[in-house]
RNA sequence: GGAGGCGUCGCCUAGUCCGGUUUAUGGCGCCCGCCUGCUAAGCGGGUUGAGGUUCACCCCUCUCGCGGGUUCAAAUCCCGCCGCCUCCGCCA
């Protein structure tokens, strides 16, 4: 949701962000429109409220026919104040439901146009030269670490179990994740995965996304996408204390999606499922920190990409391609060998004070409460395994450890193949 | 799932039975001022949030967990919901 003061000092600035992401212009003159009814409903409301109450004060004091004329014209007057209630609590209604269309406002600087239109910031490190290339999933059984046959045997596709080393080596980088967030201050937090209608819609999932949402229809949940959805709820409706700085918290969570718009795409191994973990970071910020934030965010992906001795690349996504609640997104992709492509692996975006005025997240200042800022991005995921494993491997099938996930598989430095390999 | 209790402006609290003199009481904390070598104490004032209006000050409307209803008038009466606590049952 966006800030309707902003909208009527300088609708422009949401025309050219609705256009920059191939979005509608029209909702401007609409939403302007409904504000300006809103405001006169309200401005005749308020009017006969007021006349309403004066009268009523009067009523105890007076007495016999003064009493009855009096009773009489309040009887009046309480109809009329119900009715401009009526319609001042509608054209409320029809501006709320406007006000939820348009997405965040697009920071300067955003590549316009649609998902091709990303710019590479950066690229970073090496893609190793392999004579014959192995594939994740070809690795992880070799390894004994990845199962999708009886993930689909018991769930279905686009489930798998992780066994041994795999299990092994997702709690490492979850670990790691963890780990390099609390010493970057950061407040480790196990969220829970149901949330609330209200939640998932302040997070903005639950417009043009809906789709890729399980919902509990009996208790009215829903199930997160990613442990965001409850890092932001945590302080809805709450003013928080930003005098000591950002507030910063890594979440940890399973994280579920239907990805119903993706039939045939990534179908083997655990590139794209429905269930997996994260560890997503969160900040609540003031609105005039928020870029800087999102820069040190970004650092903090890097730093575990560089951990783990993937070669990756930055991009700045297009408006087009942004999430609704996005005003910046920058994502990182690992180079994977098997395709030849990139893949995403961390995603971090900048919500400005969009997430937060539908949450109703203040902060105090000197002129009173005001909206704050929140930012989000990825630490690490099951995902991460895909890339380690095929960055990773050597002729034999066998996959070497990067040094930062060593201790969290007993110091082994190279996993082994539990059978041969078939090629 | 059943029974009961509770929810008031940061925290605590009065008011709810019996609707109007409540612009919601008082204390703590916090902020401003006065006083005082300094500090503390004392004295005075301010201190929920949202919206409207306005250059600004002022003023107005809404806000007593949330949503309806009754009434000229609701913190107060009625209905529904949510949350927390206690006990019982069931499950682990």
């Amino acid at each position: 949701m966006l800030d309707l003061r902003v909208i009527r000092d300088d609708p422009d600035r949401l025309r050219a962000s609705q256009r920059a992401r191939g979005e509608s212009i029209d909702v401007v003159d609409e939403l302007l429109a409904a504000d300006e009814a809103r405001r006169s409903s309200l401005a005749e409301f308020e009017r006969l409220r007021g006349e309403q109450k004066v009268l009523s004060k009067e009523i105890p004091h007076a007495s016999g026919e003064e009493k009855q004329a009096l009773l009489a014209r309040a009887k009046d007057l309480a109809a009329a104040v119900k009715a401009a209630q009526a319609a001042a609590d509608d054209a409320q209604v029809r501006l709320d439901e406007l006000a939820m269309v348009p997405s965040n406002i697009v920071l300067d600087g955003v590549p316009a146009g649609g998902e091709q239109n990303y710019k590479v910031l950066r690229e970073v490190g090496t893609a190793p030269e392999l004579d014959k290339v192995r594939d994740h999933l070809e690795l992880g059984e070799g390894l004994r670490a990845i199962d999708t046959e009886r993930g689909a045997k018991v769930s279905g596709s686009r489930f798998y179990f992780l066994t041994g080393v795999g299990a092994q080596l997702e709690l490492g980088i979850l670990n790691l994740a963890m780990k390099t967030a609390v010493d970057a201050g950061f407040t480790p937090v196990i969220t829970p995965t149901l949330v609330r209608p209200e939640v998932m819609a302040g997070t903005g999932f639950l417009g043009a996304h809906a789709d890729e949402i399980y919902r509990l229809e009996r208790d009215d949940l829903y199930l997160v996408g990613t442990s965001e959805v409850a890092l932001a709820g945590f302080h809805a409706n709450e003013i928080v204390d930003l005098d000591a700085g950002p507030l910063r918290y890594a979440g940890w969570s399973a994280c579920y999606r239907r990805e119903a718009g993706s039939h045939g795409k990534d179908t083997r191994g655990i590139i794209r499922v429905h269930q997996f973990h994260k560890v997503e970071m969160f900040i609540y910020c003031r609105e005039e920190d928020a870029i800087a934030e999102h820069e040190r965010l970004l650092g903090w992906e890097e730093q575990m990409l560089a951990a783990v001795e993937v070669p990756y690349r930055v991009i700045d996504v297009a408006a087009g391609d942004l999430g609704s609640s996005a005003a910046r997104k920058f994502d990182c992709e690992a180079w994977l060998p098997s395709q030849s492509r990139w893949m995403e692996v961390t995603s971090t975006s900048n919500c400005t004070t969009f997430q937060a005025r539908r949450l109703g997240i203040r902060e105090r200042s000197g002129a009173g409460p005001r909206t704050v800022a929140t930012l989000n991005g990825t630490l690490g995921t099951t995902r991460w395994i895909v890339a380690i494993l095929e960055n990773h491997q050597r002729p034999d099938g066998s996959v070497a450890v990067p040094t930062a996930l060593r201790p969290y598989l007993g110091g082994v430095e190279v996993l082994e193949p539990v059978v041969p390999t078939r090629r």
